[in-house]
RNA sequence: GGGCGAAUAACUCAGCUGGGAGAGUGCAACCCUUACAAGGUUGAAGUCACAGGUUCGAGCCCUGUUUCGCCCACCA
């Protein structure tokens, strides 16, 4: 293999694909049903078919496929399930959109056409997405794709419906729920988006039947008034205590309603009076039901109004709360308008205002259900990371209220209630009954709503895998290991997962569930498309690759904090991949023949380090990503790969890779060579697999996929290369080089400038080190001459650089500037001395000595050692500068 | 009203069980040194929001304050 292969720049976008369908081709994804290995399972978060790739989902797959892949590098036998969501709303949306366009409409076509339609579009359109996630690199077993209205999965909301309605945990009834008059359909409490608004309250003179005075009520929703059946006061209110009257007429119409007294009614807000509308506001609901009021209905599924609204009916909602306003005023019964913010309820799916309104819905009962989903955590079984959800988790449990799982649009799974019109008889069925099971009769008809789309992502963890069949697949991989998504369905969507995990299958659906931040803009605003400021994440593959902006998603990916996304960042990132393929570019032109096993007694002092920082870097990659701390484990991996394998060891390298063929060391050189780039590669794999596996291929003695190589901090032999001792004595060489290089650079000395430089050292350790690696120090320092000197003082003009006990003397006669040099050292000394008080400060304290941990004395006391060590021999050097000056 | 989180270098952020502050970008200087200028070497840069407290020792723990986010709630 020659060097001219490797482009000098690395390109990804061809590399890309053709990695990925090699991958899906050979299988590399697959999970098997039954395996001796370890089983690890995730169920993807499905996105909506409707969907197109947005940050999140580039962060929340990333992860994913970082987990996967590291686990089977470990080994395991990895299920990582994929599919999409039917989305009922929004492709209802989108559907009727398409169809507006050609002047059709789902009514026009009927329910079964308009379902042919959906599933048309589906087929068509919704794959998307999954492409997408293809480009991302995603891992996942894509022969197991599964879609939420698949026959298999519609069986499982079936059986699960059926058994909750016998258990009497689904129930209809008459409520007050929250209405979208454009999506013509009830939402539940979850899919309403509160947002605070600039209103007004109106102050309304209610007079009293006798047409004397009356209550001034005060709302912001006039066009409600209709639908008042009571005006009601506080008891203990002082201003309605002696109150005779008991009826007021309502305005703008001919009725008379109750006044009632109650002590829900604020008597600070207002006027102390509130009109009372049970049909249209949650809380008067309440209130009419304890009174037993009477429910009026003044607004229609359109948001228009009701024949309650007299002259006003058939306006829309808000026209009528501006006509009706105009109303009163003429009849000077509008006494005041204020400005008021409250916070109000817009549809999540349509952005249009919510409208509660009374209505005939199905219901979950999910107190108990709750219960056992809460405690489930309590005790340990799921664990929630970070830590800090769980309580967010549990005062959602704690306080939950049932859950209207009707919707009145026809694409979803369809309630499985009929209806006998001949004798009433409610039929609840997982199989399509042709009669009446009670009166035998054909006369039947199913239930027009459709569920809840959370009601069928609420099973994806067992639907998925074959239930309610007892498949190997749910024998091995159920309850999953870990559950990866954003704190925005955390109610939606994993807490329903809990509910109805524990309840169908006996068992949590997950062990961990890891909930990651949102990624926002640069400036920490929430991307979104009226701002402009949406970065789209094929855009950035296309332009900086996958692996570079994978990279970036993990490096940002902190625990509890938001991702802040930008093009530059990416850029940083592409340029490591340029990096590291640049460095195996040159490990390439080394590595052409065959490589020998390492024997650990042949290495040098820099060949064990590298070893050695090897086998640390992958514990660190391994603990960053089991314990969720993905940007750990990919800085660990980045620092290691840049600023130690490329900046120290493959520089470090050169003077025995450019020795004669055959030579020993060179031998044993191209050899660590090889192991370190090929474990850097597995490390950095689940990170960047389309830049990995490519360099991989190039490798002279590697066969198959890097992604069935066995990960590094599996193996023993390389783990136990991990030696402190070594990286110090490393650290030591590299102090003295880099003190050279500071001379250098402070001198303004040129690189092409060889230099000579006098050790003098009365350390043994120190001095071997430096003989042992004086190869390293002239090709690092770029030196002429290295020579070892038992005088503190060389012969000619010097600067003097001091590492712990050694003093080297960099020979600069004629070229030295004596100011400058006593300039540094003067700084260094300063350094120094303020860093010795410190730590003496520290030493003479006695409690200190008394109470702090023996470890950290004796590491203060050294420290207080070198110190001293360094400033008398600063002090000396110093000191003849100034001689040598003069 | 309740809850959660953030405040550290010019910018964006790490800093997990308290031992004396790190990275990337940017900036400055020098360098196209035979893997890489998408690069190398060197350097400058921080009262860790504020005020108290606990401790031998606090960016980290406790209390309070300020500013900024987010979530929840039956704000007429």
């Amino acid at each position: 293999m020659s060097s001219d292969a490797l482009e000098k720049g690395y390109v990804p976008s061809g590399i890309e694909t053709k990695w990925y369908e090699r991958w899906e081709n050979n299988g590399s994804f697959k999970a098997e049903d039954k395996s001796d290995k370890h089983a690890y399972s995730i169920v993807i978060p499905p996105p909506n078919v409707t969907g197109v790739l947005h940050m999140g989902h580039a962060l929340n797959i990333t992860i994913q496929d970082i987990m996967c892949r590291y686990r089977r590098l470990k080994g395991e036998n990895v299920l990582w399930m994929p599919g999409t969501d039917h989305a009922g709303i929004a492709t209802q949306n989108i559907v009727e959109r398409n169809l507006a366009e050609k002047g059709l409409s789902r009514e026009a076509l009927g329910r079964e056409a308009f379902i042919e339609e959906v599933w048309k579009w589906r087929d068509k359109s919704g794959g998307a997405i999954i492409n997408q996630l293809k480009r991302l690199g995603a891992s996942c077993d894509w022969e197991r794709e599964r879609f939420t209205m698949d026959e298999g999965l519609s069986d499982a909301v079936r059986k699960v419906f059926v058994q909750l309605y016998n258990q009497g945990l689904i129930y209809q009834g008459q409520y007050i729920i929250n209405w979208c008059p454009r999506c013509r359909t009830a939402l539940s409490d979850l899919e309403v988006e509160y947002e605070d608004q600039d209103s007004s309250l109106y102050y309304i003179r209610y007079p009293f039947e006798n047409g004397k005075n009356g209550l001034v009520v005060a709302t912001t929703r006039p066009e409600t008034m209709f639908g008042d059946t009571a005006v009601a006061v506080n008891p203990r209110d002082s201003r309605h205590r002696d109150l005779k009257e008991t009826r007021v007429k309502l305005p703008l119409t001919d009725r008379v309603i109750p006044i009632i007294r109650d002590d829900y009614v604020d008597t600070e807000f207002g006027t102390g009076a509130l009109k009372v509308t049970p049909a249209h506001d949650p809380n008067d609901f309440t209130l009419g039901e304890k009174h037993n009021l009477e429910r009026i209905k003044v607004i229609d599924d359109d948001g228009k109004m009701l024949e309650g609204a007299g002259i006003f009916a058939g306006l829309d909602r808000f026209e009528c709360r501006q006509a009706a306003l105009k109303a009163l005023e003429e009849q000077g019964l509008l006494v005041k308008k204020e400005p008021l913010q409250n916070s109000v309820g817009h549809c999540y799916r349509c952005k249009t205002v919510v409208e509660p309104s009374l209505s005939k819905q199905w219901f979950v009962k999910v107190a108990p259900l709750a219960k056992v989903a809460s405690d489930s955590v309590k005790t340990g079984k799921t664990k929630i990371i970070p830590e800090n959800w769980e309580k967010t988790y549990f005062e959602w449990m704690d306080n939950i209220r049932d859950w209207c799982i009707s919707r009145q649009i026809w694409w979803g799974h369809r309630i499985p209630v009929w209806k006998c019109a001949s004798c009433g008889e409610i039929m609840v069925e997982e199989i399509d009954p042709d009669t009446c099971k009670s009166c035998g009769s054909t006369q039947i008809t199913q239930e027009s709503d459709v569920l809840d789309t959370w009601f069928s992502s609420a099973l994806w963890p067992f639907s998925t895998m074959g239930w309610p069949e007892e498949t190997d697949l749910l024998k091995t991989f159920y309850p999953t290991s870990s559950l990866v998504t954003g704190f925005d369905i955390l109610f939606f969507w994993v807490a329903r997962m809990m509910m109805f995990g524990t309840r169908f299958m006996g068992d949590v659906p997950f062990k961990d569930v890891y909930i990651h931040a949102l990624v926002r803009d640069e400036h920490g605003k929430k991307m979104s498309k009226s701002k402009g400021n949406v970065i789209d994440p094929i855009k950035v593959i296309d332009h900086y690759g996958a692996d570079a902006f994978r990279f970036t998603l993990a490096a940002f990916a902190a625990q509890g904090r938001d991702v802040k996304m930008s093009e530059s960042r990416v850029e940083g990132y592409r340029n490591f991949v340029n990096k590291l393929w640049n460095a195996s570019r040159f490990s390439l032109m080394h590595l052409q023949e065959d490589t020998r096993t390492i024997d650990p007694e042949a290495l040098s002092l820099t060949e064990k380090w590298i070893l050695s920082r090897t086998a640390a870097t992958a514990l660190a990659v391994k603990n960053g990503i089991e314990t969720y701390r993905f940007n750990e484990a990919a800085s660990a991996v980045y620092q290691f790969i840049w600023h130690e394998f490329c900046d120290w060891y493959l520089e470090a390298s050169k003077a025995a890779l450019y020795e004669k063929e055959g030579n020993e060391k060179r031998e044993i050189s191209r050899a660590v060579l090889a192991y370190v780039l090929k474990n850097s590669l597995i490390m950095l794999h689940p990170f960047m697999p389309f830049v990995t596996e490519e360099i991989w291929s190039l490798l002279p003695l590697v066969q198959g996929s890097v992604m069935h190589a066995e990960f590094p901090s599996e193996n023993t032999a390389m783990i136990n290369m991990h030696d402190p001792g070594v990286e110090k004595n490393a650290s030591f060489l590299f102090d003295v080089i880099s003190g050279i290089r500071n001379i250098r650079s402070e001198m303004n000395i040129k690189p092409s400038t060889r230099l000579s430089i006098v050790v003098h050292t009365s350390d043994s350790l120190e001095k071997r080190i430096i003989e042992e690696n004086t190869g390293v120090v002239e090709t690092l320092a770029r030196l002429e001459h290295l020579s070892f000197s038992s005088e503190t003082k060389p012969e000619s003009a010097s600067a003097a650089v001091v590492v712990m006990g050694t003093t080297i003397h960099v020979l600069l006669a004629g070229i030295i500037d004596f100011d400058r040099e006593e300039n540094r050292l003067n700084k260094e000394i300063e350094k120094v001395t303020k860093e010795l008080l410190s730590v003496s400060k520290r030493l003479n304290n006695e409690s200190f000595l008394d109470k702090a941990p023996e470890e950290v004395i004796e590491k203060v006391s050294e420290k207080k050692g070198d110190l001293e060590g360094k400033n008398d021999k600063l002090a000396m050097n110093l000191a003849r500068i100034k001689e040598m000056k003069d």
